[in-house]
RNA sequence: GCCGAAGUGGUGAAACUGGUAGACACGCACGUUUCAGGGGCGUGUGGGGGUUCCCCCAUGCGGGUUCGAGUCCCGCCUUCGGCACCA
């Protein structure tokens, strides 16, 4: 073979791989494991992009790597294919989610393929597969049959609950539970009937149904969590999202916050993702503390973070949905009070969140009492306070906090100074924890934590506040009014007072398949899509009636949230993935996806394998060691720009460079007909008649047409998206795994841009010039390798070697590059060192590798499983010879330098001015750098 | 406002614990190959003086530490991500 023929080889090898099955992987071996995940895709119908195969082919090469390094690795793949684009396809066209999602999945296993990747294909997994989400159904019933014990700090079988109610009530009990939990004794559940008590077991579970406020969607019919909506509009669809008081199913993620937290500090994750992640789980250390009502049995009970300012209070604030407002507002600020609730309740979330600087408020003419020094504070209503943190009620201390400050200056209001070193409070706050306190009765003159302290052994002793801990985080709503996702396995019976009581389906009717429907939107009642499938219930509890299922499917989060251990195991039909295949891959030691999951995904993971884990089901605290998140890939647009002129003349471009002498129009003109920013004209007047009519005119520079651009979201509408398929066909996937690794570091966003590709085209084919001559000759010789070759090739080893360690993809393609170029220059061919260059390039460039592996008399398909070539101290090391010297007169140090100059040349260098640099004797000195002919400096 | 990351040629980017800044690649220029198609090969390419050799200035801006700073310290500026009346 003369020339390189990248469709060829690929093809090829892609065949022989699939056919031998040359990457599939045992749950056994004598071998170190090693697990290499990608975040697996949704398959949406537009295909992949060249931005989403980045991070699979870092993967790929790290996992093709670890293999040549002798360790047993697992990298799967598989899809998220439940999901919303299906089902509103779906309801555009009548045709079955299934359906598309297959057919897209079918695509996409193709274009993943074409581009070389080890996946072991026998463990692709699906969501949507029913042998899949019978799994998924079978977590949420652990979920359902769980409790989180505060005492042990970790879930429990429901049945350890009981066993403790039966004894000892749940006055001794420390658990996670719903709010409004009444507390009883053990005679009082002994009791109660068999229903009562289920139904206060149904206040414990892990997963459970409240009337809760969840962000309501109407544009997609269904509810989302806090991850899927951005400054109050959907993420997917951009649609108003609005407050809205819904029965829901729900996840105690927030029993979990601490240990979510503990967590981060254990993973090799970025710190910004970290840092979201601690931001989302927004916890707050501080305490409670109640305020009696003057003339009013009730109390305000509010949280803060700085008891230590309580005698600083001026005001107290409740959010005007709190409970007590209708109570405690006096007869004369009804009115008031009224139109102020009702103002708020017009606002959206956006424009409340847009207007913050504004201060409102309405006084309640109520007046609350210091529970420290019996001070009379009134209180307000204002919508800076949120209902749905804390209390719902604030403490307003103005000479610390800027917006108390904000208030009480608005509302003519004190502001009390409360420590010696505050200053300014007649201009601002002064949120400062220095200094001795003042004006503040019991606590004066002590510091910080002294008076933190006292104050909450004060309040805990006389009953009137606590020590508290608030989290930011919200328990996870768990239903979505949708079809195109898991059934939730549950279904619904009278109770004795004729509402619904929901129980769990039993293990062994699953998995609860999803019905046929005709039609995939809401029921004319209002009920999800669900409702329409007719007679859908469960009739085996024995009772001859049939209960209806529960009619919401799980959030698109729920498959997602174990698929790891499904890779481990995935044609299990009795466990979710075996414990031998649990024991033996454990964890994923590599994860590699996009940092946009930071508040989603990876909280939802962690969350749910905790409880795998209190169970006793999965051995580890944290599922994924190590994260990296490869930057998101933008569109680069190209544009043409049509002067302006009347509708009726024929149009005329003007090149990019000469646009500023024209009053001119930009157009989104196709990426793939452009080339180094110069457009290709005669494919443009091929394709878009639409633009350009008749005869077009077209103004050049320098005898071509150039294209402005601007970096832009990668999308059809913008003529801006590349398809790896194209590149693929046209110079190969091991040209493009090397040039989507050569663009820079993986982490970083960067917009796409296929100008630089011929570079590492050349270097391929550079490199076929190494083996096969111009006209085809097989150029390769034995022999002893030269010492300069194997300097050249030993650097490449231990520099490669040391970049995919690092994760550092990018600079691993320059040493290719360099190492080609001198081993061309030297016209060296021979077999020893290319067979180890060969093995080296194979995680980057593996067909290219197989085929040159073959062709050096290897074994076909070995070079997947050779090992990786060991890099020789001898020929790498930049020996340096060391002197200790003087400088100026100053003793200081040793010089060493390079190897290559020659000894004597650094010392006539060195010696040629001795005014400068003398010999000393003696002390042992570090080193001085010594450049050829030239001394650089000198250090201790 | 708070938190996090980052600012290096025309472009993408290299630079290990401080040690010849700009590797490698794109682009560009010139040359070459009877190549005239977005082909191959070679040389050059941060800026400014001068053109065998050499000198000066250059890593967002201003200071500092050091024999020596892209790298460390202090103070600014800008960009990008995240959070945001969270009490």
């Amino acid at each position: 073979m003369s020339e390189y023929n990248h469709l060829k080889i690929e093809k090829s090898w892609q065949d022989f791989w699939e056919k031998n099955k040359t990457f599939s992987v045992d749950n056994q071996s004598d071998k170190p494991k090693y697990y290499v995940l990608d975040m697996f895709p949704y398959p949406s119908g537009a295909g992949l992009h060249v931005g989403h195969p980045m991070g699979y082919i870092a993967s790929d090469i790290y996992s093709r790597y670890k293999r040549l390094k002798g360790f047993n690795v697992l990298h799967p793949m598989g899809f998220d294919s439940f999901g919303l684009p299906a089902e509103q396809y779906a309801i555009q066209t009548g045709q079955h989610p299934a359906a598309t999602t297959v057919e897209n999945i079918s695509r996409y296993i193709g274009q993943l393929k074409n581009l070389g990747f080890s996946y072991d294909w026998d463990r692709e997994i699906r969501t949507s597969d029913p042998d899949y989400y019978r799994w998924t159904q079978w977590i949420f019933s652990e979920l359902f049959n769980s409790w989180y014990n505060v005492d042990t700090g970790r879930a429990e079988p429901i049945a350890t609950l009981t066993g403790r109610f039966e004894r000892e009530g749940n006055l001794t009990v420390k658990a996670v539970a719903d709010e409004d939990t009444p507390l009883f004794t053990a005679a009082e559940w002994n009791a109660w009937d068999e229903e009562d008590r289920y139904k206060m077991t149904l206040k414990y579970r892990l997963t459970y149904v409240a009337e809760a406020t969840v962000n309501w969607c109407a544009g997609l019919g269904s509810v989302l969590s806090n991850d899927e909506v951005k400054d109050g509009l959907s993420e997917r669809g951009g649609f108003p999202v609005e407050q809205k008081l819904m029965r829901q199913w729900m996840m105690r993620i927030t029993a979990y916050a601490q240990r979510l937290l503990d967590g981060l500090d254990t993973v090799d994750w970025t710190e910004s993702l970290k840092e979201q992640q601690r931001n989302w789980i927004g916890k707050s250390v501080g305490a409670l503390v109640d305020f009696e009502l003057e003339g009013h049995t009730g109390k305000i009970q509010v949280f803060t973070t700085r008891v230590d300012t309580i005698y600083g209070v001026s005001f107290i604030v409740l959010a005007p949905e709190h409970e007590l407002v209708a109570q405690i507002t006096t007869a004369g600020r009804k009115e008031e009070v009224e139109a102020y609730i009702a103002h708020t309740r017009k606002r959206s979330e956006r424009d409340r969140m847009a207007d913050v600087k504004t201060v409102s408020g309405a006084f309640t003419g109520a007046y609350a009492l210091s529970p420290l020094d019996q001070a009379r504070i009134p209180v307000y209503i204002a919508d800076y306070v949120l209902a749905g943190y804390g209390t719902g009620a604030v403490m307003g201390v103005p000479s610390g906090d800027q917006r108390d400050w904000n208030f009480a200056r608005h509302f003519d209001l004190p502001v009390i100074p409360i420590l010696d070193s505050q200053k300014d409070i007649d201009r601002q706050a002064d949120p400062t924890k220095e200094g001795k306190y003042i004006n503040s009765g019991l606590i004066n003159g002590l510091g910080y934590a002294e008076a933190t302290d006292k104050l909450i052994g004060i309040l805990e002793s006389s009953r009137s506040g606590k020590g508290k801990i608030n989290y930011r985080l919200r328990d996870a709503v768990f239903s979505r009014q949708r079809y195109w996702g898991e059934p939730v396995p549950v279904y619904f019976k009278p109770g004795k007072d004729g509402a619904p009581v929901p129980y769990l389906l039993p293990d062994d009717e699953l998995p609860l398949v999803l019905p046929e429907i005709d039609k995939y939107l809401p029921t004319e009642t209002g009920e999800p899509p669900l409702g329409r499938a007719a007679g859908w219930g469960y009739a085996g509890d024995g009772t001859g009636e049939k209960y209806g299922y529960e009619l919401s499917t799980m959030p698109g989060w729920a498959g997602s949230s174990w698929y790891w251990y499904r890779y481990m195991d995935p044609r299990n039909g009795s466990a979710f993935a075996s414990r031998e295949a649990i024991a033996y891959w454990r964890d994923v030691d590599l994860y590699i996806g996009g940092t946009e999951h930071a508040k989603g995904h990876l909280l939802y993971i962690s969350f749910w394998n905790k409880i795998l884990r209190d169970r006793g089901y999965v051995p580890e605290e944290e599922p994924f060691k190590k994260l990296i998140n490869q930057g998101m890939i933008q569109g680069r647009s190209s544009f043409v720009y049509r002067v302006k002129r009347d509708n009726y003349s024929r149009p005329v471009f003007v090149s990019a460079g000469l646009r500023d002498r024209y009053e001119v129009t930009a157009l989104h003109v196709d990426v793939n007909i452009v080339s180094n920013d110069v457009l290709d004209l005669e494919k443009f007047k091929a394709t878009r008649k639409d633009i350009l009519g008749d005869a077009p005119e077209f103004i050049l520079e320098d005898g071509v047409y150039k294209c402005g651009s601007e970096v832009e979201k990668m999308s059809k509408a913008k003529f801006n998206v590349v398809n790896p398929d194209d590149i693929v066909e046209r110079y190969g996937a091991d040209t493009l795994r090397l040039y989507e690794m050569f663009l820079g570091p993986l982490e970083q966003a960067k917009p796409w841009n296929t100008n630089g590709i011929d570079g590492t085209y050349r270097f391929i084919r550079k490199l076929w010039r190494l083996f096969y001559s111009e006209s085809g000759a097989w150029l390769v010789k034995d022999g002893t390798p030269a010492p300069a070759e194997l300097r050249i090739l030993h650097k490449a080893i231990r520099k490669v070697e040391e970049d995919i360690e690092n994760f550092s993809f990018n600079t691993a393609v320059s040493a290719f590059m360099v190492c080609v170029n001198e081993l061309s220059s030297l016209k060296c061919h021979n077999r020893a060192v290319l067979s180890d260059l060969v093995v080296l390039l194979s995680p980057y460039a593996p067909h290219l590798s197989e085929e040159l592996w073959a062709a050096l008399g290897n074994e076909p398909g070995s070079v997947s499983v050779a090992s990786f070539p060991q890099w020789d101290q001898k020929y790498v090391v930049d020996d340096m010879f060391e002197y200790p010297v003087q400088i100026n007169g100053k003793v200081r140090a040793a010089i060493s330098f390079a190897l290559d100059v020659p000894a004597a040349e650094i010392e006539k260098a060195v010696l040629a001015d001795p005014a400068v640099i003398k010999w000393m004797d003696g002390k042992p000195a570090k080193k001085v750098i010594v450049v050829p002919g030239r001394i650089v400096n000198v250090v201790i």
